[in-house]
DNA sequence: GTCAATATATCCACAATGGATATACTCGCG
DNA sequence: CGCGAGTATATCCATTGTGGATATATTGAC
């Protein structure tokens, strides 16, 4: 079950924007800018990518096989033919649960020492 | 009660060791090679700060304020006199809980995209 | 006495990021 | 129809954060 060629640990942790971008290309495939916007959104406004960050994250990404560029426009008739969509692999997907869990535990160091929020 | 003087958010987010320098010397004054100790056991061996980045962040934090030096001693009886102890302040704290529900935040979208473990 | 561990500090190279710049297309509005 | 804001991708430069190497010196176990 657990294959070895997903191995999550050389990638953490994760650079911040990375780590963003997978959330952005989970739930459905995204093109650079429509990331920029769904992180801009999901953060309240705390975090705006900039467009040489992420264009670089994504280009690492790919050829590190965190995500993958779609063939298929999920909106062909209403769609800008210069956007490029991405999605998340099954690499991407095992990173992403990895790095949640360094994080997760981050916060229950935080906890255990009185400077954190309730469970969430 | 909200002192405008500790206002976190230029700080965040924050360097990853900073993080963990910070929640080393909360729980009691360190010093520094305490603090890589201290941080590799939390850590389960995962994070081993190297000696660059621990003293540049030690003096980074203390011209920011998030720590201090200490003049007491901890252990005067039974101590190394190269050794210098840092504590937390009252600006290191306010940080330390913004930082900590960043990543609480963080946690949260990854389980909304169903990438991150149960509550904690 | 020797050697590993302790302890602080600085230097260099590399990676990640923001901001600026470049280029070009789309769409709404007058 | 033209104009400008927004959309979209891409590259460059400077700064920051980090690891690893190096330096120096003390402490403690054997």
């Amino acid at each position: 079950m657990t294959d070895p060629s997903l191995d999550p640990a050389p990638f953490l942790p994760l650079p911040l924007a990375t780590f963003h971008i997978l959330l952005a290309v989970t739930e459905e495939g995204r093109h650079g800018y429509g990331i920029i916007q769904d992180v801009e959104a999901r953060t309240g406004g705390a975090l705006r990518l900039s467009a040489g960050t992420l264009y670089r994250s994504i280009q690492r990404m790919l050829d590190d096989g965190l995500i993958e560029e779609m063939r298929e426009r999920p909106a062909p008739e209403l769609d800008d033919e210069r956007r490029r969509y991405y999605r998340i692999t099954a690499l991407g997907e095992a990173v992403t649960r990895a790095e949640a869990q360094r994080l997760s535990d981050l916060v229950g160091f935080a906890r255990a020492a009185g400077l954190a929020p309730e469970k969430i």
